[in-house]
RNA sequence: GCGAAUGUGGUGAAGAGGCUAACACAACCGGCUGUGAACCGGUCAUUCGUGGGUUCGAGCCCCAUCAUUCGCCCCA
């Protein structure tokens, strides 16, 4: 019986895992050369974390999260999100007191959410992000979504749609969800039934709806733009005019609102429309938030941060064939003639890799022909081969698989052989990159 | 939660009720018994997701079920 795996998870091996690790090492080192640090964050959390951050009235809470007793009846579930998980163990390692504010985290690992699998989107899914916590500043806001950008850019995209929006502070945001309420609440008998639950539980998502319908009168609704206050507004033009300066294009939308509670002020989403002009969802989103620290423990701490994709942006870069081939590259293949000589060249494998060489090591006794087959299908650089008379004689063959060049040589000489036949192949690979500039 | 499409060897697949389930790639063996990408020959699905039904006869039609994929909602 064949099993399955589970529902919405998938597997990544080989081409497509060195695809992913190039993925990550740019992300990875952008976010350094912006001071960020890693933040490693168990994916079992107390329930009442994501209840208390995330929020109650979440799509995300209310019906997506990963949630069971464990053994002990208390109630854990699997991360949604990154966010809440990098708070806590700030504020439980009391990291605000000992490490220099803000606080630049990195992090990078599996989320789970159990929605329906589609493109582009899994029950678990791999999320990189950012978050920078310490204080309310324009100047980090601005920054934290520059280094977004400048990820999408070094992992090779060109056309990226930022969309941004305000919420406005504490004041501003309720002073303008009472309004939106009070305005959906004379339409709402004509709207969705989805828009009429957000009307009880979070008017501002109305915004978001995509019912053609709803549009019309979301599109009548009050502005957000119109509740800021002079403080709000003046910290969103501030991050604005910052975008400018470093020339990243957006859009401001503000029907922009994001399903997590805990934003305010500062929204954002990054796209990648295909030439349909259609988007497999945001490739990465974030915000800033003001009561999340406090609302987990901590000091009155803002925050702002955002997570991408890796899924979605590994599928929209092969998409767009902006994935370079990846392959195994293995230095050295032995091979041996007969069975007889198994242990010696199992000794010369082993002698290879301990000088750091990539080797594989043939122990079946195919044909030489069927050994060669299997070295190209390693990519291998040269093939060692051995058989009766070099084992007798403590020598070796060793073939550039490339040029058919072979050569043989003592067994104690081995090393040095095989450095300085790698030290050509580098200089060649280098006038060959050099050439090709 | 709602809607749609698709399930045939290791892979890509053909197959519109009738002999033994095409073809290609991969794999393995041999031609070449100590040297690979070419070439030639051979081997490789008693079975079509699973269960039932219709029929003289089912991969093909019907029902159910499972799985996968895509879309909506939402999200990264």
């Amino acid at each position: 019986m064949e099993i399955n795996p589970v529902k919405g998870t998938h597997d990544v091996v080989e081409e497509e895992a060195l695809a992913y690790q190039e993925i990550e090492k740019i992300m990875r080192s952008v976010a350094e050369v912006y001071g960020f640090n890693e933040y490693r964050t168990p994916v079992l959390e107390y329930s009442e974390l994501f209840s208390r951050s995330v929020g109650e009235s979440s799509d995300i809470v209310r019906k997506e999260m990963y949630t069971f007793l464990d053994k002990a009846n208390r109630s854990v579930t699997m991360r949604p999100e990154w966010t809440a998980s990098i708070v806590r163990s700030i504020v439980s390692n009391k990291l605000y007191a000992t490490k220099d504010l803000p606080i630049r985290a990195y992090y990078m690992g599996p989320s789970f959410r159990y929605e329906r699998p589609q493109a582009g989107r899994y029950r678990q899914f791999n999320q990189f992000g950012v978050e920078l916590i310490g204080e309310k500043n324009p100047y980090y806001d601005a920054e934290i979504i520059v280094l977004g950008y400048s990820i999408l850019r070094f992992l090779g995209f060109q056309d990226i749609t930022l969309k941004i929006n305000t919420l406005g502070d504490d004041v501003s945001k309720s002073a303008y969800q009472k309004a939106i309420k009070t305005y959906f609440a004379k339409h709402i008998d004509k709207m969705c039934d989805d828009c009429k639950e957000r009307l009880q539980i979070n008017p501002l998502r109305i915004l978001d709806c995509k019912v053609e319908e709803d549009q019309k009168i979301v599109r009548k609704a009050p502005k957000m733009s119109s509740y800021l206050n002079e403080e709000s507004r003046d910290y969103f033009n501030k991050v604005t005019t910052l975008l400018d300066n470093m020339e990243i294009p957006f859009e401001i939308d503000e029907t922009l609102v994001r399903g997590l509670d805990y934003y305010s002020d500062l929204v954002f989403e990054f796209h990648y429309l295909d030439k349909q002009k259609k988007s497999i969802g945001a490739l990465g989103a974030g915000g800033h938030y003001d009561k999340l620290v406090s609302e987990l423990g901590g000091g009155p701490l803002h925050g702002v941060g955002f997570a991408f994709g890796e899924e979605r942006v590994y599928e929209i870069l092969r998409q767009e064939k902006l994935i370079p081939d990846l392959q195994e590259r293995s230095d050295i293949y032995v091979m041996s003639i007969s069975k007889n000589e198994l242990d010696y060249a199992y000794d010369i494998a082993m002698r290879l890799r301990f000088n750091g060489y990539r080797t594989i090591c043939n122990y079946s006794d195919k044909t030489l022909k069927s050994q060669f087959k299997t070295a190209t299908k390693h990519n291998a650089y040269f093939a060692v081969i051995v058989g009766e008379e070099e084992a007798k004689n403590e020598t070796f063959n060793i073939k550039n698989l490339a040029t058919q060049e072979q050569q043989s040589a003592k067994l104690k000489d081995l090393q040095t052989v095989v450095d300085k036949l790698f030290e050509e192949i580098e200089i060649e690979e280098r006038e060959v990159a050099e050439a090709e500039e």
